[in-house]
DNA sequence: ACCTGAACACCGTTCAAGT
DNA sequence: ACCTGAACACCGTTCAAGT
């Protein structure tokens, strides 16, 4: 079957998932379509591009269909939460997508999405981009995290294992008191907490903005 | 002059300084020491761990001799921004903290002074551990961004031009109002920004705590 | 236009053998 | 105990040559 950019990208998403992004190499990915290494760089120049790419092809759906009769307190978690998943489809999908930057369709649809949502409640345009990267940034790094230890082959356990041999009663009281709670615990639970106090941060920003409107 | 994990370990970082992350290979450090690559292996068992110890060590001094007497939401921030400029010491030191997992001495003592001062914010220890969580996910993530874009040999102009290429004022008109304040404007006030909105956010869920106690 | 085949200049890691 | 020298099994990228 003959190559295409979008087949390449398709095949390559595959490969991600089931080698991790460790070992999506060229050669890996050029073997799984059937063809000769070269010829993967005839469809991408390089294997930056290709990976620019893919992330962007993990957000295809973040920022379409959004209801607009929903308040933007409802609807930026929903973008926040829509992200995650995004994230999560693909092994490896946060490690994917952070260091890099790509202003591509599907991440500029999702950054416009964002600002415009965080608009409505009323901040002006340069805190309304930036409480965008600032929830951005806490997304991407908690699944880049998540997806550290969840997605390990024993669950997280040797990493459990290996934060309690560091973890001393007397030197980090308030790290013992919450172990439980650290390296894997309930992920979603670990999400919605960060999200939600992310989400009060943006609350207060909008209340000190001075040319505060109402959300229309 | 003979090898000791010590010098490995600063010569790595140096390597780290002038090469960047994608071209510290254990090759180029063991050739930086003077040694033949085989050697490098008898101090780390591995590249991993020797990046892991690295990064550890970018953290020394980010934790010690944190004033006792200052209110917690003036320590939070300290502690916030002493993370940032360890990270900003050295090339791509974010890229080498972020999608690692190492709970070495340095990492667990920001870890447990951090969550220290949630705990004076009143937050019982899993809230003071995920809000610490949340602070050290946004700092390493801006700072990941930030030495993306100003890192770069030309300060981020082409990363700017390519951002500027891909958007459309009639699909993006919030990314476009908000076109100077993206992809490395002034880092230092981008950074202030999120970290004022995640500390609001953290004393909101403090004031929202059932088991709220003063500030000690 | 699209792909092959082969090469170039590298990688991380291991390990017998030396000192 | 610490290091050399050499090997193993890979990499990303380029490019003349084919179709």
């Amino acid at each position: 079957m003959r190559l295409t950019r979008d087949r390449v990208l398709a095949v390559a998403l595959d490969v991600l998932d089931d080698a991790g992004l460790d070992r999506l190499t060229m050669r890996r990915l050029s073997a799984a379509l059937g063809v000769e290494t070269g010829a993967t760089y005839w469809h991408f120049r390089s294997k930056q591009e290709l990976l620019e790419h893919m992330a962007d092809a993990l957000l295809a759906d973040v920022a379409i269909g959004l209801p607009d009769d929903r308040p933007w307190d409802e609807l930026v978690p929903t973008l926040a939460r829509r992200l995650r998943r995004a994230l999560l489809s693909r092994r490896d999908g946060a490690r994917l997508f952070s260091g890099r930057f790509f202003p591509l369709p599907n991440a500029l649809a999702y950054g416009e999405a964002l600002a415009g949502q965080l608009a409505r409640a009323g901040l002006d345009p340069r805190s309304a981009a930036w409480a965008g990267d600032t929830l951005t940034y806490y997304v991407v790094a908690h699944v880049t995290e998540e997806q550290l230890t969840t997605a390990l082959p024993d669950g997280g356990e040797a990493a459990r294992a290996r934060l309690d041999a560091g973890l001393d009663p007397q030197w980090h009281p308030h790290l013992v008191a919450a172990r439980s709670d650290l390296a894997a615990a309930d992920p979603d639970e670990h999400f919605e907490h960060g999200l939600a106090l992310v989400l009060a941060g943006i609350r207060e920003t909008a209340r000190q903005q001075p040319t505060r409107r109402a959300a229309r």
